[in-house]
DNA sequence: CTATCTATTTATAACGTTATAAATCCCATG
DNA sequence: CATGGGATTTATAACGTTATAAATAGATAG
């Protein structure tokens, strides 16, 4: 209590100006009504006493929040797609009047609950989430309630929203074409759970590269990307008992390939010779794998710090046709070498 | 504007039941000094409207944020240390009410500045940050302001602070056990930087199990835990073609130990028969990396949910004193096989 | 039946900000 | 020298909450 009368308010600088409150807050507003020579005489003592305005003061009068809200998947806790999210998005928020909130979404409840729960309570200006559906009942209700967001992700409702999305469909036929070229003729493509939007992309990238390149493949039902690493180990195990197995995989995973790795190790093949595989690399993770395989980059920090940028301009009433972004593959395919590799590392550093 | 009248405030209630403001605002509260008839029925009237006191107009009025920073650290963006430490955090504020933000602390910038905001700003009730150093000033700044605060990790300032550590003497006896136990003869410790505070809990552990088994030991000084890959491989490999050469080594991070395996495997090393490595596993990742390797896991998670427990008990007041705790080392060696692998993965999706 | 107390409710003000409307000032114009 | 008008400043009120002090009702005692 002793200590909040210590924080510089409007009030402070309007005694030292000798002005009013309102004119302070007109002039840091920079309201052309006030003459420039005012303006700029309160700018300057409120930069010399380092006045901050008060956000919740501000908020409760605008309504404004100057939030962004970010919801954390459940199940991004491996590795660290979130982290680079979030990383990235604070690189966007950087400079700003905005903050960013994470919103939990536990694993149990609905996807909708974070949304209803920042509509309802008006906790932020904007938000951000992944993993989108074709139906995503989250894009639905947002624009229903005209609340601005962008998604990691498209859907397939029918409706121009702003989103940043990786192009999943052109990483799948890039990595048929990679395997192919080594010489594989019976490839196996690792898909996510039905319900996502992305899963899509992947399939349909991965037929028409396949047709088109006239080799056998297959998507195994049984087991997908969210899959646990024991059951994705088990299926492959299995799977190379079979009659025609596959002599090379795609997956969209960098955790889940690891276990398909251990299953292809485990069984005495060695990747690179008789088999292949290509991965979705989203961390530096694939640099250090020995055996060396095949990655294509997906740069997660960059399509936070996107995310953030086209959210700016959404709050700020830019059209959402205006907002989307699609992310092209980057292959670092193992004959590149080491040039390639610190490429990200200077990236990431920088 | 037109929706902001469609949220229901105290005074909604207030002409709903016919009483006061004040009176409603207390009873919400639960304040004695109301017939207990009167509360239970303005606290049967706010749920099923589905009340929710505004946020900023508490803020505004009591001083209190609601609020609980994380201090974001640019280190952290390799793999899921930060997700896994924020999961824990909003596990820990579930239905508290305490909303999670994070502040960014950038690369170039001082560790001080984070903290220095969020002081000035009064962004937050409490705060937590990650990579302690022997005097933080982090911590001095913290205590001087008297603003609640756990830290990951402790200090050597002579102060009695809230922490969360792991025991990272422990992990390091442990390891180096492990190795000895395997036929190790010459051990060497990869250190993080200098000016962390866990770097001389893991050297203190690291020697005196060396000198009780009574073999050689090198602490390396060109590269440390924060090492461009390339720089430990590079390292590593130099090393191994010098006299004297390690056959066993301890390494506190999970990605470093990647470059330094790529390294052993291109030396033509097998880990298992020629070499042996313990790491540190923050992750599920070296349950499926082959070879097999031995690890000690940190629960990250769990640390983080630890974290916002304590910040919660400390802003209510509790001695900082009561507020420490140290995590033990769980160690997931090859040879216990499958079981361990379930029990984290359990753990995880619960 | 009045005075006094206790239990309960309420009015007032304030947190720091900004939108709106009103007030002041200064200068040019008739 | 009044008048009008533009430029500039200011007073008022409000956002939703809660702390403080004051008011009311009801009950008890004298």
């Amino acid at each position: 209590m002793a200590r909040r009368s210590d924080r510089p308010t409007l009030r402070t600088i309007a005694e030292m100006t000798g002005l009013a409150v309102t004119t302070v807050s007109r002039a840091l507003l920079d309201a052309p009504q006030i003459a420039l020579e005012t303006r700029q005489r309160v700018q300057r003592v409120a930069r010399e006493i380092g006045y901050q305005p008060d956000r919740a003061a501000r908020h409760l009068r605008t309504g404004r929040t100057n939030v962004i809200s970010f919801v954390l998947d459940p199940h991004d806790e491996l590795l660290g797609f979130s982290t680079s999210m979030i990383s990235g998005l604070t690189r966007a928020l950087r400079d700003t009047q905005y903050h960013l909130v994470i919103t939990p979404h536990f694993a149990e409840a609905p996807t909708l609950d974070p949304i209803e729960y920042i509509l309802r309570n008006r906790m932020a200006d904007g938000v951000v989430f992944s993993r989108t559906e074709p139906k995503d009942p989250r894009v639905k209700l947002l624009m229903e309630n005209d609340f601005p967001f962008v998604s990691h992700g498209r859907t397939d409702l029918g409706i121009e929203h702003a989103f940043v999305d990786y192009d999943n469909a052109a990483f799948a036929r890039m990595a048929v074409e990679r395997l192919v070229s080594k010489g594989r003729r019976r490839l196996a493509l690792i898909l996510p759970p039905d319900r996502f939007m992305f899963r899509r992309h992947l399939r349909d990238g991965f037929q028409e590269a396949v047709e088109r390149a006239g080799v056998a493949s297959e998507l195994p039902g049984d087991i997908n990307l969210d899959s646990d690493a024991a059951d994705l180990y088990a299926w492959l195990t299995w799977r190379l008992r079979q009659p025609d197995p596959p002599d090379g995989m795609v997956c969209a995973g960098e955790v889940s390939a690891l276990s398909l790795m251990a299953a292809l190790s485990d069984q005495g093949l060695t990747v690179g010779s008789d088999f292949d595989l290509v991965v979705k690399q989203t961390s530096l993770l694939y640099d250090e794998v020995r055996p060396r395989i095949d990655a294509v980059y997906e740069d997660i920090s960059q399509a936070g710090e996107t995310l953030g940028k086209l959210l700016i301009r959404r709050i700020a009433g830019e059209r959402p046709s205006a907002l989307q972004f699609l992310q092209e593959p980057v292959p670092r395919f193992t004959d590149r070498g080491q040039g390639t590799r610190t490429a990200i590392g200077a990236r990431q550093s920088a």
